[in-house]
RNA sequence: GCCCCCGUAGCGCAAUUGGAUAGCGCAACGGACUUCUAAUCCGUAGGUUGUGAGUUCGAAUCUCACCGGGGGUGCCA
């Protein structure tokens, strides 16, 4: 079950159509009716549910007064089943007040789609790529990075919600000069570990992990690796420590319920040729030029050119070749070209936003419409223990990783911290209130709401009751009731504000508001009545209580979250 | 030097994108369990949205300047 149009759209189609017929009417002057409708939530009862300003931009045009065109065109906006008021508030705001019947009637609607209630058009199918995480594979999955994962997968999750053909995938830079410090880093341990004196690289990787691996190397095959040529180890300890270090990294994610569909490799850019393709073609259409031993790219859109590659000449084996902008182009190329995603997005730490300009004027260049690369850029992460600013890096071996973390405080606390707040404002991740279990942390308040219904549901089971039986939702016109209902069938809307915005943030703020009006309803009225005059009722709170347990659990799976069934 | 982000109640953050009386959670204070889980609910208190101008019917939101905090970037030029 999925909607074709969200209540908003619904409205803003009403109301268009009222500024339509107003005219055709010859009641207001002609005018053209604005494309947008602004529609919002009303904050306060007494202006209705949902509410428009549209007619005071018209004051202006129209030169009359906007409360004068809010009547003309409330007057015309047509009958709707959901709709019970329209109203004309000063000084010219068209209020709606949605029909009790109507909210009533949702629930078993609700019920009906049940997971996937929520689901909407907007995407019509789109093929979307999601880009993610594409931490480097030179160590573990760090806290800074689960920011990162939690908003890409939420937020590929919205897009699926909405309509998307969505594809998660995981960049593997394993190309240029970081690979190959990390392969001598590994061989450097390896080689103390069997008392061979080796120096560390200067710009190598010190972390206790690397150890780990060279004693894992040292097990399984002895000095092996130094009795090869040491370049060919290096180069070879560099692809196996990636290897294992992936698979580190998707075991770490998926404790965090993060997963992907597609690996790509940067390497693989190279060997299908892809690399090959796109440089002729920046070159064939003027945009490189080579000076002080660099390739450059070349754009009018661009402030100062980009260094594309370091090196002029091709050399063969990229992990020679530091190549700064020149990968990410190919890759654009991949994406949007050969694989036909009809977007890209990209969720990048606010640390890389000053790449955007140059992939995006890169992508015009190769002939590719900037529309369709969407980049989300999130502020950093910073960590906090006893008080004390945690400073990470990898090449500095001081982090604190996901596994620590999941494994101490669980995916569901980390995954609502993550998400809570907006994109745009740098996440305090303080590690002893995470760990705190205790009501400071509104992870539990939202899941308890869903705890607790289910908790109904067995009661009733112990009363003899069936849990699922099909009510008259006539029966539900208690104002707790219906402000739950309000809130559920608000979900396909909060789905495609998350999703236009890019603003995975929503959702939280909507669980917490559907699982507060849940709490309300739970004390106000009373569910399971064995009274004989309260059978139906009873009936019909049980259906409500359940069309909301699915909505709960709708919204915490859309954040990656579990739905308890006990707590 | 230039670029990006932030500044909203004591603290941490929202505000459907320019709309009506700026909300939520912690923390504080006062109430509610012989009841379907009190990890809950109800109430009280808390604000010149960093400062100053501008844009307009209307600004937390847009513009400019300044003040604070965070992050990026500057070898070619």
């Amino acid at each position: 079950m999925v909607q074709t149009m969200t209540l908003r759209e619904q409205i803003a189609a009403l109301i268009k159509t009222g500024l339509e017929q107003v005219q055709a009417a010859g009641d207001l002057p002609a005018f053209e009716v604005p494309d947008f409708i602004p529609i919002a939530p009303s904050r306060h009862d007494s202006h209705g549910d949902y509410g428009s300003p549209v007619c005071m931009g018209l004051a202006r045009v129209l030169h009359k007064a906007p409360i004068q065109i809010a009547k003309a065109v409330a007057a015309h906006i047509p009958q709707a089943e959901f709709v019970e008021q329209v109203e004309v508030a000063p000084p010219g705001y068209i209020n709606v007040k949605f029909s009790a019947d109507w909210l009533a009637r949702q629930v078993p609607v609700v019920l009906a789609a049940g997971e996937c209630w929520g689901n909407i058009t907007l995407g019509q199918g789109e093929r979307i790529q999601v880009e993610f995480v594409s931490a480097n594979p030179t160590g573990p999955i760090t806290i800074g990075s689960a920011r990162n994962a939690v908003l890409g997968d939420t937020l590929a999750s919205v897009f699926e919600a909405a309509g998307y053909d969505v594809t998660r995938e995981y960049y593997v830079n394993d190309a240029g000069s970081k690979v190959r410090n990390f392969g001598a880093s590994i061989l450097s341990r390896y080689a103390n570990l069997l008392g061979v004196d080796m120096p560390f690289p200067e710009k190598g990787y010190p972390g206790d992990y690397v150890t780990v691996l060279a004693q894992e190397l040292v097990d399984a095959r002895g000095p092996h690796y130094l009795e090869l040529d040491s370049d060919a180890a290096v180069r070879e300890l560099a692809v196996w420590g990636i290897d294992r270090m992936l698979e580190g990294v998707q075991d770490d994610l998926a404790q965090l319920r993060v997963s992907f569909d597609t690996w790509r490799h940067e390497k693989s850019l190279y060997a299908e040729g892809i690399f090959d393709e796109m440089m002729q073609k920046l070159r064939e259409s003027g945009y490189v030029v080579e000076h002080d031993d660099a390739v450059w790219f070349r754009s009018d859109d661009l402030e100062k050119d980009a260094v594309l590659i370091r090196s002029p000449q091709v050399i063969p084996d990229p992990e020679d070749r530091p190549t700064y902008l020149a990968s990410d182009i190919a890759y654009v190329w991949d994406k949007l070209t050969l694989r036909g995603f009809d977007k890209a997005v990209y969720i990048w730490g606010a640390d890389h936003h000053g790449d955007v300009p140059r992939v995006q004027s890169a992508a015009r260049a190769i002939g590719l419409d900037v529309e369709r690369l969407v980049f989300v850029l999130y502020q950093l992460v910073t960590l906090r223990r006893g008080g004390e600013e945690v400073r990470m890096s990898k090449s500095s071996g001081e982090f604190v990783t996901l596994r620590e973390l999941v494994d101490e405080v669980g995916p569901d606390p980390i995954r609502f911290m993550m998400l809570t707040r907006t994109v745009d404002v740098k996440l305090d991740f303080d590690l002893d209130l995470a760990v705190e279990q205790s009501d400071r942390n509104p992870v539990y308040y939202v899941q308890y709401a869903h705890t607790r219904i289910a908790g109904v549901l067995r009661k009733a089971e112990e009363e003899g009751l069936d849990p699922f039986v099909t009510g008259d939702p006539a029966l539900l016109t208690h104002p707790s009731e219906l402000a739950l209902i309000r809130k559920m069938v608000a979900l396909p809307d909060i789905i495609a504000l998350s999703a236009e915005n890019l603003a995975p943030h929503h959702l939280t703020t909507y669980a917490s508001e559907l699982a507060a009006l849940f709490h309300v309803f739970y004390h106000e009225c009373r569910i399971i009545s064995l009274d004989e005059g309260d059978v139906e009722l009873t009936k019909a709170r049980l259906m409500l209580v359940r069309a909301a347990k699915v909505v709960l659990a709708r919204v915490l799976h859309l954040m990656g979250m579990d739905a308890p069934e006990r707590m």
